[in-house]
DNA sequence: TCTGGGGTCCTAGGACCC
DNA sequence: TCTGGGGTCCTAGGACCC
């Protein structure tokens, strides 16, 4: 199996860091940026991080100290942070079409066709490597008598050489043409290109390099036992004290396990992993993308809701949102969830969790048929004497709308929805796109929703959306 | 007083079938 | 008295990710 040169380019502090591309005044300042609600910390620049202020901190524990210290605190922005990850992946194509966008601020490159000939060989690799390609099986026994065998996902020295300079230019490149500072880690399998930007990440302020390579096999494994196996990717709060209990401690021990072991000790995705870590490629350098098969919207209340009247306007608001973004990306649903919930930390009250699922007589993005089917989920689920934090609405079953629509059926599948009303939905549904899109969003909503909105959750410290609204445009004064 | 939101994949167990 | 074995499909719940 040929190696591949994977990258991994993770933005540093991601939400924060989108904060400071607009105020230069805060360069040097801690910022941290809260989730939804303004409820806890989901990102801090270098200096929070100094000031010890942990991640998941709750606001309002957090509120003092921040006044203290001087730290600018921020509602969460998406508007803003999804318009500065698309600017990234942009320049990040700039070097390779194959772009993987894994999250918001991750994405996966592809960088072998950069190096490789025709044959896909890599300058001087015949010094390193049999002219023979090596055969399945060969390359599951070299695998299994790691780390003694032959390494493998190496790749010649002086490709490494080249790619050193390469991952420079990405980092000093993408930081000056995006303001986002970015850590790069490249290895021949995805979980190695993970793992080596949490080193670069980690080892920056030695090294002054914001990039760390994992090929050559003796340097790998050094590096690798200096990530905590806590800290790899794949490993999580319920396994992670099992190995350590175990006494593996480092991702380098991880790798030294077993595959067949991890799978029976836990599952096949801990077998994969272990194999990632050894070098041989489990997953694909860049994955095609696959059909979104879920969709949800769900937030937590501003202040708590307890009547049913009160309930139906942020489940209405919920379904008409994920009836938009169905839309939006082209997809249908087969069925909807909701669910409804009163908070988990308020232990004098009685606690509740309801939710439940209708399926649709035939997929569908209609804000009508959402809506509504929503709100009759709602009603069956409703039951007084509760203190409502947070309800839920989620899209199941998605898939493309062209695939739905080419569906044919043999009889008419809804009554209540004969053809004629599904098309006028349709185009209303359309209509309401558009008018949203350019008066602004809310400028039409459905009367379910209402107009005075108690449940609104708090965004007390929003920035402006810099790069998506014509009003919000920075100054040059 | 105040504690986020949106995804995917895997496994186990039950229902059902031959 | 003795009571198979294997397949598929579905669902709920758990674990992981950012």
């Amino acid at each position: 199996m040929q190696t591949k040169i994977i990258g991994l380019v993770d933005c540093d502090s991601f939400f924060a860091s989108c904060e400071k591309v607009f105020r230069p005044d805060w360069r040097t300042r801690p910022v941290v940026v809260l989730s939804n609600n303004d409820g806890c910390v989901v990102a801090r620049s270098p200096e929070a991080k100094a000031l010890q202020i942990p991640m998941g901190e709750p606001y309002f524990r957090l509120k003092n100290f921040a006044r203290a210290r001087g730290v600018v605190v921020r509602s969460a922005n998406y508007a803003l942070y999804g318009d500065m990850s698309r600017r990234v992946v942009t320049t990040l194509e700039t070097w390779t079409q194959r772009v993987d966008v894994y999250s918001i601020d991750e994405a996966f490159l592809d960088l072998s066709e950069r190096f490789c000939d025709a044959k896909g060989r890599y300058p001087g690799e015949q010094e390193i490597r049999d002219e023979r390609p090596l055969t399945v099986a060969e390359a599951r026994r070299r695998v299994q008598e790691w780390p003694n065998a032959r390494a493998i996902g190496e790749i010649p020295q002086a490709t490494e050489d080249a790619l050193e300079e390469l991952a420079q230019e990405i980092v000093e490149t993408t930081r000056k043409w995006t303001g986002i500072p970015v850590s790069l880690g490249l290895g021949p399998t995805r979980t190695l290109a993970k793992a080596a930007s949490r080193i670069a990440k980690d080892e920056c302020a030695q090294t002054g390099k914001k990039y760390a390579l994992l090929f050559d096999q003796e340097r790998r494994n050094e590096a690798l036992k200096r990530l905590p196996v806590e800290k790899v990717w794949g490993v999580g709060r319920r396994i992670a004290p099992v190995l350590i209990k175990s006494g593996v401690r480092n991702a380098y021990e991880l790798a030294k396990l077993d595959p067949l072991f991890m799978r029976q000790s836990f599952s096949i995705e801990q077998e994969r992993l272990v194999r990632e870590l050894r070098g041989e490629r489990v997953y694909d350098a860049v994955d095609s993308p696959t059909p979104q098969r879920s969709m949800q919207v769900s937030r937590s209340f501003g202040e708590t809701v307890a009547t049913l009247d009160e309930l139906e306007k942020p489940v209405s608001t919920f379904a008409a949102k994920i009836a938009a973004k169905l839309r939006a990306r082209g997809l249908v649903a087969a069925g909807l969830y909701v669910y409804l919930m009163t908070s988990r930390f308020n232990e004098k009250r009685p606690q509740r969790f309801a939710g439940d699922s209708l399926s649709f007589p035939r997929p569908t993005n209609s804000s009508f048929e959402l809506v509504q089917t929503a709100l009759r989920i709602l009603r069956a689920l409703y039951a007084s004497g509760y203190d409502y934090k947070k309800a839920g609405v989620a899209a199941l079953e998605t898939s493309p709308a062209s695939e739905a629509n080419a569906r044919q059926y043999l009889f008419e599948l809804d009554p209540a929805r004969p053809e004629a009303v599904r098309a006028r939905e349709a185009l209303l549904s359309r209509t309401i796109d558009r008018l949203n899109a350019r008066f602004g969003k809310d400028a039409v909503f459905f009367a379910s929703e209402g107009v005075a909105r108690a449940w609104r959750p708090n965004s007390e410290f929003v920035s402006p959306c810099y790069t998506t609204d014509w009003d919000a445009l920075p100054r040059a004064r």
